[in-house]
DNA sequence: GACGAGACTTGGAAAAATCTTT
DNA sequence: AAAGATTTTTCCAAGTCTCGTC
């Protein structure tokens, strides 16, 4: 521990480094060594970068002395831990002590983990574009190869049984198990997936099955099923085993080594066969997602570093070593062509820097937005009618918090729309509208073709270049036909380093979490207030992002449970209530000369307090569930808040951190939990 | 500029794990 | 201990943005 908490301070100072990274295009990261330990971009103006230096000294201080505090804990549970082991020890029924003693070892487990976390945050960077010197790792696991049938389950065409060659039959098996899908009934996927299984046939096969909807596949949709049950009902030795079985398999391909850390894989399992389920209206929704051999599969790693042994009679696509890049390996799916990447976790390294740097970027946005703002404020009013269209975008991606929108091609995806890629038919233009002028009313799909919707009050000079765009123009015309993301990017980042349009939404999201937590939040609050507080902050961003989830299916259903708990406390709370008024009177008229009384009344009015409690805590529950019904607020945590501002929160309301990030939420956090002092502005 | 490849972040659903209740 | 509810993790699709090439 001792090791873990000295600082290692190095207060060195590199004021050059601003304007190199300022003059290339968009933030090209510059790594310099001696950094200070700050901002990981330090792209930002010297004068926060001296501040924050002061910052991070007194942070030293302080972090060495909660490290301290904290062993100081450690020690004491352990103590109490060996007391509570002797009578424990005969005959281990679950007692208290059990349940304390497994507690202490979490709390153990966790202290230990705290010790070997890599502490990256407090060394230098590397030079520019170099992500890694040492990189090795074992390369991807690979699904198992396809089991064949049981025999006495069959596949059936026109109702007569029919034998399937191997590949046939695995592919007829991807779209049995989605039977119970709604996918399975959509005709773009049954089309799809028909002219891919039938390239899998045999040419027997291709002559005889012609028809999708004479295909029986009930027998093997049955027999899906039943291995599905049967996981739900295995033995707890059985679960054991798997368990098992799973952990040797992160043990193996889990980790890498990375510059002398080993570091947790995010996906390390080659995507499975399958038939693509593309979101919204998917053109390709149905089409077989191929197997991925060894032979497709590219390896990165250093030149140093012992090359992953690829699957038994197999060899790799490719094994390079590039150490600009951040991924393990890739192999190109087959759908759209793309590239797939074996990459870390979000608590690794190079996912932590990136996203603090992330947030650097979008805090040195906070100091230039006014500027953009009037800049863009101005350009409405420009001549040129490119200008003015991104002006207006930039109008709403500032306001609304929009995407980009950078071009899809045609076909490929479904159809979905963000600020740039606008057409005419999303948007109309109301003058006046439920006692607001000006109103655009926004109605498109968005990024995973979640609706946009949306009646938004803007400025006459929006307005009024919103009509001139519409001019002669079609509803499937685009909105703004002079202005691409590229052009829009472009322009931004001459305003700012790293300025891009998604920013924007970074910015507005954690500005929005900050001011909102201001806002809502009260020093004395309980804790389940202020945590009620800290979501409603969260749901402010989420509903600015527009980051919506279908209902829970569950939803009603566990509302209406909630609710009768509240009643059952309800009405232990007044029960509670008339017996400590009985406590109370009997503790009068009898005297003090009973104190057995005496001390019933306390742990009545103990009692009543605690039913309080915990009755405020469930309809602080039930509010915060009602209100969250159609929001995802995950998506804005991990992304788009700034976790220095929620952390800086926790410590001022004396809010212990778990309760608002969990154990992973944590580790992608680290970074932000150990540097971020109480008066962190974001 | 246009465009396509490449690399990386962001996104909700579904599966799995864990906790709570019966 | 089974069942049900809730939380966490996994999955992989779908975006953003950069860079190199023409």
């Amino acid at each position: 521990m001792e090791s873990a908490c000295s600082p290692r301070v190095s207060v060195k100072r590199e004021p050059e480094d601003d304007e190199f990274a300022a003059k290339k295009k968009g933030l090209k990261r510059k790594r310099i060594k001696d950094e200070p330990m700050e901002g990981p971009s330090h792209s930002s103006a010297t004068p926060t970068t001296k501040k924050k230096t002061k910052q991070r000294g007194q942070e030293e201080e302080s972090d060495g002395e909660a490290q301290k505090k904290k062993s100081k804990k450690k020690t004491e549970k352990t103590v109490k831990k060996e007391e509570g082991e002797h009578p424990n020890s005969k005959k281990p029924k679950k007692t208290k002590e059990d349940i304390a003693e497994a507690r202490l070892m979490k709390i153990k487990k966790k202290e230990e983990e705290e010790q070997s976390r890599w502490r990256w945050w407090e060394e230098e960077k590397y030079e520019d574009g170099v992500k890694w010197k040492f990189l090795e790792h074992n390369g991807p696991s690979f699904p198992p190869e396809y089991q064949p049938l049981p025999d006495n389950v069959h596949f059936y065409y026109n109702g007569k049984k029919v034998k399937l060659s191997l590949a046939a039959e695995e592919v007829a098996l991807f779209f049995a198990q989605m039977l119970d899908h709604d996918y399975t009934t959509k005709k773009v996927f049954r089309e799809n997936y028909f002219k891919d299984w039938r390239k899998e046939m045999t040419h027997e096969e291709r002559t005889l099955i012609q028809d999708l909807d004479k295909c029986g596949f009930g027998e093997i949709h049955a027999m899906h099923k039943a291995k599905v049950e049967a996981r739900k009902i295995m033995t707890k030795e059985e679960k054991l085993v798997v368990k098992e079985a799973n952990k040797k398999m992160v043990d193996e391909y889990g980790y890498c080594l990375l510059d002398h850390h080993k570091e947790r894989i995010g996906n390390f399992k080659i995507e499975p066969p399958g038939l693509f389920r593309g979101r919204g209206e998917h053109p390709k929704q149905g089409l077989l997602k191929k197997r991925i051999q060894p032979e497709d599969v590219i390896i990165n790693c250093s030149k140093e570093a012992r090359v992953p042994v690829p699957p038994a009679g197999h060899r790799w696509k490719e094994v390079r070593h590039d150490n600009a890049v951040t991924w393990l390996a890739s192999w190109t799916e087959n759908i759209q062509g793309s590239i797939k990447y074996i990459m870390l976790n979000a608590n690794s390294k190079l996912k932590g820097e990136k996203d603090w740097e992330k947030y650097e970027v979008a805090r040195k946005l906070k100091s230039c937005v006014d500027n953009i703002r009037n800049q863009y404020t101005q350009d409405l009013k420009s001549k040129q009618m490119g200008t003015r269209q991104r002006a207006v975008a930039l109008y709403f991606i500032d306001k609304l918090a929009l995407r980009a929108g950078n071009e899809k091609e045609e076909g490929e995806t479904a159809d979905t729309v963000g600020c740039c890629s606008l057409r005419v038919e999303h948007i109309t233009l109301h003058e006046k509208l439920e006692g607001n002028e000006c109103v655009v009313e926004f109605d498109f799909l968005g990024k995973d073709s979640i609706r946009y919707y949306n009646k938004v009050p803007v400025i006459r000079k929006v307005f009024k270049n919103l009509k001139l765009f519409l001019e002669n123009k079609q509803p499937g015309d685009d909105l703004f036909d002079r202005l691409n993301t590229g052009m829009l990017n472009k322009h931004l980042s001459s305003l700012m380093a790293g300025l891009t349009a998604k920013v924007f939404r970074t910015y507005n999201a954690s500005i929005t979490l900050q001011e909102q937590l201001k806002e809502l939040t009260n020093k004395s609050d309980n804790v389940p207030e202020k945590l009620l507080s800290y979501n409603r902050a969260n749901r402010a961003v989420a509903i600015l992002c527009n980051h919506q989830r279908a209902p829970p299916k569950t939803f009603d259903q566990s509302m209406a449970n909630l609710q009768a708990k509240i009643d059952a406390r309800k009405e232990m709370l007044s029960l509670s209530k008339t017996e400590l008024k009985q406590a109370k009177k009997e503790a009068k008229t009898k005297g003090s000369s009973e104190p057995r009384l005496q001390t019933l009344v306390e742990r009545k009015k103990a009692a009543v307090q605690r039913c309080e409690e915990q009755l405020l805590k469930m309809e602080v529950q039930a509010t915060d569930r009602e209100e969250n019904k159609q929001i995802a607020l995950g998506t804005s945590k991990l992304n788009y808040l700034d976790p220095r501002i929620s952390v800086a929160w926790c410590t001022n309301m004396d809010v212990p951190v778990d309760k608002i990030y969990n154990k992973s939420q944590r580790d992608k956090f680290a970074w932000a939990i150990d540097m971020t002092e109480a008066d962190f502005e974001f």
